[in-house]
DNA sequence: ATCATTCTCAACACGGTGTCGAAAATAAGA
DNA sequence: TCTTATTTTCGACACCGTGTTGAGAATGAT
């Protein structure tokens, strides 16, 4: 995977091409553009992603285990491709065809988060504000956190990494951690 | 200001000169290149930035009000100037000028606010994690927040948007939320 | 008026993009 | 097996934005 290896902007289409073995025009066969195959990557990723938080979109209240479990699947994914998927998802301007698609799984992702948090507050759980924004605050301070754990590997180790960010994303949106120190 | 308009990389230097009233070339008197002209635009940005949240940074523990303050004069800017900022400051290849700026002014902000939670925590407030790693994350919250909000103006009302997120910031740092609804 | 500095711009070379049509490879049908 | 259709490859071309150069115009000081 040549995203991986620098910016997406740097990528030409003749390396592209030829890392697939083919003519740079050859190219055109497959895909109208570069943006073009970064969308058939980032409508790819979509399953994943809902994969990775399902227990923790099922759970009700303050499942900090299932919240943390979610978080490290997608960090390791990020530590992977993080490269291309900051371009893809945190980039403001990755092209028309790109942008679509993420938005379209943004929203998803945020609107199923939002149906938890409104499940939960119909259960009686305290909720910090509307689920909606809440919902987009969580997913976004968690795309721009992985994003910066990418840019500064070293700035913090994983393991501190994500459980100030569950705590964070738990305190953000009800208001309280629960004590998991006691495990 | 051209970079209001459309994305800076849809910007061709020829409607940069054009705007300044000269020819194409004669603008590279002036900047090496656009990446060049943006940078000079971020590094104009680090003293206001600084100025926006001067009461915030000066006052101790959950200074709510002050904290208030200064994210409403940020997202007023970021509504005028949201186009270019969010593409200097959250794309992650603005190209090597701009992210040296852009990654000096971020680490800037982030220790500025770390010093501040440090100062808390040594004064006793409680503080729910390293002080580094949460004022990064308030700071990555805050910026990404801005940019949603750029993005879908519509989405939701200014005010409401800047309670939750000085809530949620507040939350994330202190674990606790003044009871601000007094006033 | 002379000279130096500042500023402007037309012309050029370069590199990446996307298109086209012709050929090669592969598959299908007789 | 030979023919025909479909899929896949690629060379050649035109286009556009970038950055450089060197020559000339404007400005300003002596």
């Amino acid at each position: 995977m040549v995203f991986r290896e620098k910016p997406i902007s740097q990528v030409t289409i003749d390396e592209l091409a030829g890392a697939a073995g083919i003519a740079r025009s050859g190219f055109y066969f497959y895909f109208e553009s570069k943006q073009a195959l970064l969308a058939a990557l980032v409508d790819q990723v979509i399953g994943e992603n809902d994969l990775e938080m399902a227990e923790w979109l099922a759970s009700d209240g303050l499942d900090r285990a299932a919240l943390r479990l979610g978080l490290g699947r997608a960090l390791a994914r990020w530590k992977v491709d993080g490269r291309w998927l900051r371009e893809a998802f945190i980039n403001p301007d990755p092209g028309p065809d790109v942008q679509q698609i993420r938005d379209r799984l943004v929203a998803d992702g945020c609107s199923a988060f939002s149906r938890r948090i409104e499940r939960d507050a119909r259960a009686g759980l305290a909720v910090m504000g509307r689920p909606q924004l809440l919902a987009t605050m969580a997913v976004n301070l968690r795309s721009v956190t992985f994003a910066d754990a990418y840019a500064h590997p070293a700035a913090h180790p994983d393991d501190e990494l994500l459980d100030t960010l569950t705590d964070a994303i738990l305190r953000l949106v009800y208001g309280v951690t629960p004590d998991h120190r006691s495990n």
